[in-house]
DNA sequence: CTCCTTTACTTAAACGTTTAAGTAAGTTAT
DNA sequence: ATAACTTACTTAAACGTTTAAGTAAAGGAG
């Protein structure tokens, strides 16, 4: 593995008969350099192939090409917030790497110190708790929070609107004749979770719908695809097992939604007929699902392209955005008439 | 954003009252310091909250702690390699900095400049192209080949047996019965086509089964998500039209199969009564799509660790590890008869 | 008690940039 | 004609590590 040195500021301030400062400027476009030299020094560049060594740079400047995204997992929704974020990137010249907490908070806190020492430029971060320890904030690179909130501090954020998708997918269901609703959610500790309630909760209520809190499931206390799968499938389950069981449910997220479709499928239930539907973001594969599923999309890629453009407002400009994109309801034939 | 600034080699030296060189020492475990001197030390470090900087770190040693991976696409496929090497690069301590090369091959060789150029410790590479230029790979990091190979450059690279894996579906086919069996593949510019197109004509020509290349559609020569679906929709289509349509088909990857299933759906053709059907790539959605699809399964976690191991061996032994990872036939309703 | 080794350090240079400060020549203002 | 400014550079220090080379003290061998 004999890697071939790579060239210097030097090699190209000897080629090109001026000192490495001018070099370094005619790089950094400083315009100091006349215009004779300036095509001379680009023109030794790409003659020896030099690129900086962007360690030495990240060194003097206290900060590198790099930014931070830390998630809970690598499931498609976070994915498609990673492309959004690499598009956006690629504006600012910027870099991702890529850090998994796996829902622990401990392991989220050890990334955002490793990143740091990376000299991150900036860490998108999706929080795994309702709170951020502030020193974690204060002494390392700048933060902005996608997807889910943190109450102790005041940091960017950019998420969906869940309330208001929420109340707008249990609306329908109510609309359609539906009184006893199955809400199933992820893990209590997360805001996301808080406010999908939230909205469903609205919606009852506006119907002055008393809520039934056995209609309402935790599927998500446990880590992993196989895990939240199974949990969807549990919460339905339970419902189905009350003694007066909901006539449509509503799952909010895609791992949860997929565990509840398999059970109502175990239960020979069909879908609209004997119960309706709602889900939670919208994947390729629904195109050819029967019945067509009604869903609640987020828009994941949005949000990674904004939350970029916050983290430069937050560096450059010291400004605090927080957005909360709104969510789409897609009816289908799930959630019966249409 | 006030930051505060991060303490240095030099603080941690000062309150400990030793030299930076103990100090790195420590740091790097050389067992060069009293076994108090080194008790001193940590908790100094624990005290002050001191973590290296990574950028000064990687300069004077020519390398940082982060390895590239670049993909065509952010596709399930290529996430669940990215999860396999997160998990791997655990061990080596090593950070993930993710690219997208967009199946551009300008793009791809631009992007192994800039994760040069930031140090990498080497590079995971889904190559766009059948061969690579040689000077990337003699100037910039190492770099290990995953999913695909090329013909020009013997690199380390990680790859599924798809030869073998496409094998055994058609053969799988062939013995339900069938002989006109319609192949949807990718672009063909990739080794992955040419060698599941390969373990198709395999199979078929062990039972003397002439190749209708009619029955061979590409539909895989577009980027980007809805595009490749269209493909594999496009692909049904055009094989359908034939005077002597297929009685099977087998889509082999995954968006192409969606699409292809669409296509069958929207033809009201029933799997398997009267088209029998084998994809690619095992999701979780499958769990309830009917008719129950048999896949060929990519086992690409294992593929991605694998690939971290390889890079591993490439740079401390000069190692070429190169594997061929086998693939798994999953049987289950879609191709009739099981 | 000398010499040699080992232990436990320290000193100082180097990695490849950026940038503040300096300079020399040319241009403009008065 | 001289001062003041501008242009087009150069010099040198600094960023925070790692590491080769040096050193001083302690321990052991002869």
């Amino acid at each position: 593995m004999v890697q071939k040195k790579r060239p210097t500021l030097y090699d190209v301030a000897k080629q090109a008969n001026v000192s490495i400062a001018t070099v370094s400027n005619v790089l950094n476009n400083k315009d100091e350099a006349s215009e004779e030299t300036i095509k001379r020094v680009n023109e030794v560049i790409k003659q020896i192939g030099y690129s900086r060594n962007e360690s030495a740079r990240s060194l003097k400047r206290g900060e590198s090409k790099l930014i931070g995204l830390i998630v809970p997992d690598n499931n498609p929704f976070f994915t498609e917030i990673l492309d959004g974020i690499q598009q956006e990137c690629e504006y600012y010249d910027w870099q991702v790497v890529v850090a998994n907490s796996e829902e622990s908070e401990k392991r989220q806190n050890q990334l955002i110190e490793l990143l740091s020492a990376q000299q991150v430029s900036g860490i998108i971060l999706a929080p795994v708790s309702e709170t951020l320890s502030t020193t974690k904030i204060k002494e390392n690179a700048p933060i902005v929070l996608i997807d889910r909130e943190v109450e102790n501090v005041k940091l960017p954020v950019i998420k969906a609107d869940n309330i208001d998708g929420c109340y707008k997918a249990t609306k329908k269901l109510l609309k359609n004749g539906h009184k006893r609703i199955g809400l199933i959610l992820a893990s209590p500790g997360i805001s996301t979770t808080v406010q999908r309630k939230q909205g469903y909760v609205e919606a009852l209520s506006s119907q002055n719908i008393q809520i039934d809190e056995e209609l309402i499931q935790f599927g998500g206390n446990y880590t992993g695809t196989k895990a939240q799968i199974n949990g969807g499938y549990q919460a339905v389950m339970r419902m189905m097992n009350l003694p007066s069981p909901p006539t449509a449910i509503f799952a909010t997220n895609h791992l949860l939604m997929i565990g509840a479709l398999k059970a109502i499928k175990e239960q020979n239930l069909s879908i609209p007929k004997d119960i309706s539907f709602i889900g939670f973001d919208d994947h390729p594969w629904q195109e050819i699902s029967s019945p067509k599923l009604t869903i609640v999309s987020q828009p994941a890629f949005e949000m990674g392209r904004q939350a970029i453009h916050a983290l430069h407002k937050l560096k450059t400009k010291d400004e605090v955005i927080t957005a909360s994109l709104p969510l789409k309801l897609i009816i289908r034939e799930s959630c019966g008439t249409v």
